[in-house]
Formats: structure tokens, sequence, C-alpha cells
RNA sequence: GGGCGAUUAGCUCAGUGGUAGAGCACUCGCUUCACACGCGAGGGGUCACUGGUUCGAACCCAGUAUCGCCCA
């Protein structure tokens, strides 16, 4: 066949070309009727829409394709969709500002709501959770759009039939199943008990969301008089305000000067309230005072004393952050009632500002607060520390609270092959520290809502523990607007009536799910038993504590094994100064620019030279690079096509030919080696390498062969050689420069190059089998060593070398002999001689 | 405070026990019939530091420093 070659080949603007081609053909489409050992699957995940395209997308995604299009070169047919996170808070937030609109749950749903034509963001109308989440899925749409646009542009072999959205339909039925099974299996379950909590959102918050940081404070020291008389017991704490809530005096077991307190009792200062003093090993005998007030709650320390101590519950703070305005129950002197009052209603902060004035007043605090700067906890999206209230919430078990499914959980970490493979350290690290079950519900709207009821009594409460679940059948349910089976609407919130469950889930409660959600879990069985469990998680190391490991509990539990059988984590864009890149900074170089100014495959080029699980800087040298490669594609592919030449073995007789081929087979055999190991950056390493010596070597070297000067036979055995070395390498860098060898592909071949068969150093045969490799080698350092003479005597590499000596070991000798012929034509060397010596090969140069 | 990773040429990075590597940048050349978005040649390093193991260490061990990330 004849290659069809473009006078000026060009990579601007390919893009747009094979992305069409690529879509009308179905080229990435799933093939859904193939047994599940053919399938490679990918749990992709899924961005978060309302977040902005940043470049460490395209790092990130590009390695996920070029493994995607490796496996399918392999034979697999790949499942690789896309999904869309559009779950959470920050579209919540984005729907509030951008509509104007707020969300009242116990409000009906409206289905001729339309938004304010100019939103008010300090006068938000409020609707229906139901219309709130209609219009979070209007404006995620348009983001998706956005994504979709690069990911195609980019060149992701995505298959953009199979995508999914963690808010819709499907993502909530699924999520409300697995939690129904979770509940009947007694993995879900409610607690009161103390929880963190954010009271700007005013919503409980897990474990993994949580962050330290650091915050000035002040230790008060505050003296407890003791209930038997004596000297007042001094504590110091940076909570003054939580006095009221304090149930206990603590100190450690050991630290003689309060033994003899033990067993004592103390009154606390203003409130009068009696409080025992108790030993716990975890009281810091060096920490301020060494003896610590416990109340329900300062932090995650008095949770723990007072569970283990049984202490009573004297909660003080309130949802809202403010001191509860009725004087607790515990507080039973007049003065002490008095004492509250002026801190009845106000924030913590301004108690703490009341009491202390009243402590400095009545002399219960010694000298004047002692400035620190202490780890506090935040909600990681927060901007006010976090509260300690108790509250009725959702828990699922993840091995937080049991020995035997945290062991289990620890066994499938093993398990999973990580890529890298010190990535698993931090699944164990976070396994072992956890401290408590995972919170699932949240006080949120747009979420998937936990799909109960409860039944009222005939006082109107609501009786929880005998929760109403909704049909397999119903599912996805809105609790809020929908009545359970049995009860019909008028019977909401009336005794003898029912009560939906007002809380949704956790995000990553959903997104835990994306095997199951994206593979047609209870929804397609056919598709699910076609590719679960997966092949592939790639994800980012900073979210292994969540998304890798809560997909792991929801899998070990529901099917008792592993989501998938590898996790590629991939690393961080940096800036050129080695710090994370920032936002800001990621968002003035906008992807799609990126992608304009250097082009797709440059791009990827750049993305792919970042090793798996390595942080990478953020290199426009480097996408300079791979834009050379990719023009040098192309004008080497047409140099060769235009000898017209036929890809056939048995035509490949020069024994340079032959070794150049065997060099082609070993470079073959370790890419894919590396391939086959995630390591997707020494495959391209490989492939480049090989391809700059073959333009600059071996082309050179068989050029004027190929054009005919030594023979029929020897031109077609240049040729044909050249062929087969174009073929294969073409392929070699298909899943890295996807746009490039797709153009060059269609000048000469049917169908994609996508869809062709890796290569494999077998396909080389006999040809490359009797090559000798090191002819390569040898060739290489004499046709430079001509080179060099010729760059020092600054002349021209035309110029005429009328006599050139090899010297060199005598085997080296004879493999460059075998090629004289081309040495002399590439070298213009009129006549070529050899000298058998011990030292390396040297070439003496005689310029005409 | 604990864990993980990194530290190699001006820059970005390969290199897991045997003479320090690539690309970029730099210098000097070359209109060469695929490519000047090109080609050729060259200079450039105490492999962070201190000890140890070894015939031999960038590589293995111990420690130190700096940077990054995760967690407390």
């Amino acid at each position: 066949m004849s290659a069809r070659l473009p006078d000026k080949p060009t990579i601007d603007g390919i893009e747009q070309r094979w992305v069409e081609v690529w879509e009308e053909s179905g080229t990435y489409r799933f093939d859904r009727t193939r047994p599940r050992d053919e399938v490679y699957s990918i749990d992709t995940p899924p961005p978060t829409v309302s977040g902005s395209l940043h470049v460490g997308h395209v790092f990130s995604y590009t390695h996920t394709d070029c493994i995607a299009r490796f496996k399918r070169m392999r034979g697999y047919t790949v499942f690789y969709p896309m999904g869309w996170d559009d779950n959470g808070l920050p579209t919540e937030r984005r729907v509030q500002n951008y509509f104007g609109v707020r969300c009242e749950p116990s409000l009906h749903y409206d289905p001729d709501f339309t938004p304010p034509e100019k939103p008010d963001p300090k006068n938000q109308v409020p609707i229906s959770r139901r219309n709130f989440v209609e219009l979070c899925e209007q404006l995620t749409v348009e983001d998706e759009k956005a994504f979709e646009e690069l990911w195609r542009r980019l060149g992701l072999s995505i298959d953009w039939t199979q995508t999914y959205q963690t808010i819709d339909a499907n993502a909530r039925a699924v999520s409300q199943r697995a939690f129904l099974r979770n509940l009947d299996r007694g993995e879900a379950y409610q607690a009161e008990a103390p929880t963190l909590w954010d009271v700007t959102f005013r919503t409980a918050v897990a474990q993994a969301e949580l962050e330290d940081r650091e915050r000035p404070g002040a230790y008060h020291r505050i003296g407890f008089p003791r209930s038997n008389g004596g000297d007042p017991v001094f504590i110091e704490t940076t909570r003054p305000e939580l006095i009221p809530a304090c149930v206990a005096l603590v100190a450690h077991p050991d630290d003689e000067r309060y033994q003899p307190l033990f067993g004592t009792t103390v009154r606390s200062p203003l409130f009068g309230v009696e409080v025992p003093v108790v030993a716990h090993a975890l009281a810091d005998p060096e920490k301020g005072s060494g003896i610590a007030m416990i109340c329900t709650f300062g932090d995650l320390t008095d949770v723990t004393w007072w569970r283990e101590l049984q202490l009573p519950t004297r909660p003080i703070i309130g949802w809202d952050g403010r001191l509860t305005q009725e004087t607790p129950a515990w507080i039973e002197t007049e003065a002490g009632a008095t004492a509250y009052s002026a801190m009845a209603g106000k924030t913590a902060f301004s108690a703490k500002e009341a009491i202390v004035e009243m402590l400095r007043e009545g002399g219960d605090m010694v000298g004047e607060p002692r400035e620190i700067t202490h780890a506090v906890k935040f909600f990681e999206k927060g901007e006010r520390p976090l509260e300690i209230v108790t509250t009725r919430q959702w828990y699922l078990t993840n091995g937080g609270r049991g020995a035997e499914l945290r062991g289990q959980l620890l066994e499938r970490g093993a398990e999973l092959h990580w890529h890298p493979s010190h990535m698993k350290v931090r699944y164990d690290n976070w396994v072992e520290g956890l401290n408590g079950d995972w919170l699932v519900s949240r006080q949120r709207f747009f979420g998937v809502p936990i799909p109960l009821w409860y039944p009222l009594d005939s006082d109107g409460n609501p009786v929880y523990d005998r929760p109403i679940t909704p049909d397999d059948a119903d599912l996805p349910v809105d609790p809020s607007a929908e009545a359970p089976r049995g009860y019909d609407e008028g019977q909401r919130g009336k005794p003898g009536g029912f009560v939906g469950d007002p809380d949704v889930m956790d995000t990553w409660a959903t997104s835990s799910l994306s095997p199951q959600i994206a593979g047609g879990w209870s929804r397609d069985e056919d598709l699910w038993s076609r590719v679960f469990p997966m092949d592939l998680r790639p994800q980012a190391h900073e979210i292994i504590r969540t998304w890798l490991f809560s997909t792991v509990v929801r899998s070990h539990l529901e099917f008792d094994r592993l989501p998938w059988s590898d996790a590629a984590i991939s690393g961080w864009i940096l800036d050129p100064d080695r710090k994370k890149m920032s936002k800001s900074k990621g968002n003035v170089v906008t992807p799609m620019g990126l992608l304009d100014e250097h082009g797709s495959d440059a791009v990827r080029y750049w993305a792919a030279s970042g090793r798996p699980g390595t942080d990478t800087a953020f290199d426009v040298g480097q996408m300079k690079i791979g834009r050379r490669l990719a023009i040098k594609i192309l004008n080497a592919s047409k140099f060769v096509l235009a000898f017209d030449p036929v890809a056939d073995a048995s035509a490949v007789t020069a024994p340079l030919d032959r070794a150049m081929l065997a060099e082609l087979a070993e470079t073959v055999r370790q890419a894919t080696e590396a391939f086959e190991q995630y390591n997707y950056t020494r495959a391209l390493e490989l492939a480049e390498t090989f391809f700059w010596s073959f333009t600059d070597d071996h082309v050179e070297l068989v050029k004027e062969r190929a054009y005919g000067g030594q023979g029929d036979d020897a031109a077609a055995s240049a040729k044909a050689a050249l062929a087969i070395a174009l073929d294969v390498q073409l392929r070699l860098f298909a899943p890295f420069l996807p746009f490039v060898t797709e153009e060059v592909w269609s000048w000469w071949q049917e169908g994609s190059v996508h869809l062709q068969t890796w290569p494999s150093a077998d396909e080389l045969g006999t040809v490359a089998a009797d090559g000798d490799r090191r002819t390569v080698a040898d060739l290489a350092v004499a046709l430079s060593a001509v080179r060099k003479a010729k760059s020092e005597a600054k002349v021209s590499m035309r110029a005429d070398v009328s006599d050139a000596v090899v010297r060199g070991p005598a085997e080296s000798a004879a493999r460059i002999q075998t090629a004289a012929a081309d040495l002399c034509a590439a070298g213009r060397i009129a006549e070529l001689r050899f000298e058998s010596t011990d030292g390396p090969i040297e070439v003496a140069v005689t310029l005409a």
C-alpha cells in the first residue's frame, strides 16, 4: 500500500480531528460481551466538578490513560468510565450563591419553582431539598462539560457512554442500598455520642475530615476548693468557659503530688459543683500543673476520660456553638446560677471573656493567663474550632472500634498491589490509628439522604430504635419528601405518624461505592460480573485514608474481597520552587491553555515523565521536549514512508538491519516489563532512547543504501527494516502520544493504532533473533568518531573523508565491517581500513 | 512528637555494590536531498554531610542536616 504523505507535516490542530474520529468510530468503547478475564477495569476518580480545572488533573489523569491504552493494546477491553463528583459542601455553597436560594428541608417540593432572576445572597429563598438538589444537578452539568472537553482534548481514552454522577439517581440508589444492607448486617448503627461538631456548618464531622491548626491560646491557672477544706487544687486550662461543664479533675496515677487527692472531691469555682479527683494514665504530669479538669467536652481526651472513667455528661455548648440559655440542672447554688446567667447564650469566645472576669474578681484565678500556641482541631473546610457535642448519629463499622475488623482491613491492605509500594504504609498508619467507627451522617442538604423514617409515638417522639426502611424497589428515596409505605404524607410529624431522617450521608459514603456505582452493582448484574473486582484504582496519595480506605471498607463488608487488585498512587504537581503548586498559581496556567500552547501530546509527555507516586515539578521545558519528540516522529515517519517500504521480514538480510531490530526487540521487552509494573515513565524513556538513536544513527547509516546505492536487495533490506521499526515504534509511543502516532498510522495503515496489538519481541521473530545488538553500539561509536573529526575541523558533515582507519578489538572491527559500506556512505569515507588493537574503538580520520 | 519520601551537572531527573548518566541550558560548529520546531561536537559533578560494612559504596547500615507530604 502506498502511503499518503503530507508535504509539511504538523502537529498543530491534530487533536480536534482525531478526537472526532475516535468518538465517531467508538475507538474506546468498552466491549461488554467479553468475559471478566479479558476486561481491564478502572475505578476512575470522579473529579469534584465544582472545583476548578488544575494542571494536577492533567498530570494524574494522563498516567491512568497511559495504562488504559497499554492494557487495551495488550488485548483487554478496557472499562474506563468517568464519574463526576458533584456531591457535598462545595456544590451546595455554589448553588446557594449562584441561585440565591437556601435549602429548607421542612418545605414541600415545588415542581414549578424557578430561582429568582436577581439572586440576593443576603435574602436567600428557602426551597425544599428536592428543589435544591435539582438546582445542584442543573449547575453541575455545566461544570461537567468543561471537564469533558478537557479530557477529550487531552486524549483520555474514556468510554464516554459510561459516565456517572455521585448525586444521580443510580448513585443515590446504590448508596442507600449499600447502607441498608450494612444496617441489616449490623454494620451500620446509630448512637447518641459525643461528636466533633462544626458550629458554622452545624454538622457532625468525621475523623477523616479533621485537621489540626496551630492557634494561640492561654493557660488560665484556676483554683478548685477542696470539699474537705485545705488549700485549693490548681488546674491550668485553655478553656475556662467550660468550668460549668466540669465533671472531674484528673491526674496521672503515679503523680505523687496528687495521689492523696484521688477519691476526694473538689468544688468548681463560681458554680460550686462537687466533682471527684480521679486518676488516669493519659493525664500528663508535665503539662500545666499536672492536674487537669475534665469537661463534657473540651477535647477528644475528655471523651476518652469520660468514657473510660464513666463520668456523667454535662453539656453546655449547643449546636450553634453557644452556651445553653437555661442554667444547667447540676448547678444548684444561687451564686452558681447567677454566674452562669452571665455566660448563658454567649459564644464560647464571649463566654470565656465573661468567666475570666468573674474568676479574676472572685480571686479564683491566679495571675494572668499564660499565652501559648497549641494545635486545635478544625473541620478541614471550616473556619472555627470544632466543638464536641452529643448528638444522635449514624456510624459504619470500619475497624476503629474492633480489633478483628481492623485486622481484616489491614490484611486487605497487604493484599492490594500498591504502586509505588511504600504508599501502603500510609494506609497501615491510618487504619492502626483509627479511634472510632466511621461517622456517616451529616446535617446537610445536598447529598444522599439516609433512607430511613422513624415512627412517632403517641406523644410525637421519634422511636429511633425502630427505623422504617424503604423497599428496595423504591430506591432512591427522599424521606423528607416521601412517606414510607403504609403511611401517607399527612401523618408526617403527627403523633402516631412518622418523621423522616433529616440527615444525608457523608460524601465518602457515596464515593466509597464508586466501583459499585460505575460497574452496575444491583442495576446491571451482567456488567457487574464482567468488571468487578476491578483492576485499578488510580488516585492521589492524600486521600488514601479517605477514598481508598473507605472503598476497601465497603467492598470488604459487602463482598468480602478487595474492590481492585492494584492501586496506582500519583504524586503532586510542584511549583518549580518545590512547593506544592497553589490553587491560584495552578489556575493561572489553565490546562486548556497548556494544551493549546504546547499540544496535547507534549503535555502528556511531560505528565508521563512523572513517575508513579513521585511529586513532579511543573516544567514547561519538559513539554517543549515532548513537542519536539512529536514533531520528530512526524518527520522521521515521513522520511521512512517516502521509500514506500514493505514491512517484509524476509527481505531484511543486512546484518546492521537485523542488529537494529534486535536492539528494538530488547527495547520492547524492557518497556513491556516496565509497563506491566505500572512504570509507564520507564517505558516511555526506553522508547524514546531507542527512537533518537534510530533517527540519529541508523537512519543516517542506511539512508544511501535505501536509495539503492548498494543494489536492490540491500535497499529492500534497509527499507523493510525501517518500515518494521517504524510500525513497532509507533505502537510503543501510542499510549503516550496518541495524536501524533494516530496521525502517522493513518498515512499508511488501516484502523486505529490504538486498537493494534502492543509490540512484542516475538513478532520481530527470527530477524531480530540473530541480529547482534553490539553491532549497533559499535557503529554508533565509529560514526561518532568520524563526526567528531569533522566537527573539530569545523567542516560540514558532508565533507569527504579520504581515509579512515578503525582501530579496536578484532570482534568490534568485524562487526563494523559487516556494515562497512553503510559507514562509508554515511561518513563519506573513500577508503576504510581496520587495525586490530586491545584498546577501545578509535577512528583515525583524514579529511580530503 | 511519630511515619513515609527526597537530597546526583546551572535546571528537570535516571541510575540498588564494579571507570558518574540523559535531556534542557551553555560553548563551538554545520544551509545536510525527513526535520533550522533541525543536525553534529564539546565543556560541566567531592552523588547533602559524618561515621561504618566491603577488595570496592551514589547504591548497603547507623546517625546528622535540609525540603516535602501524611498523621499525632
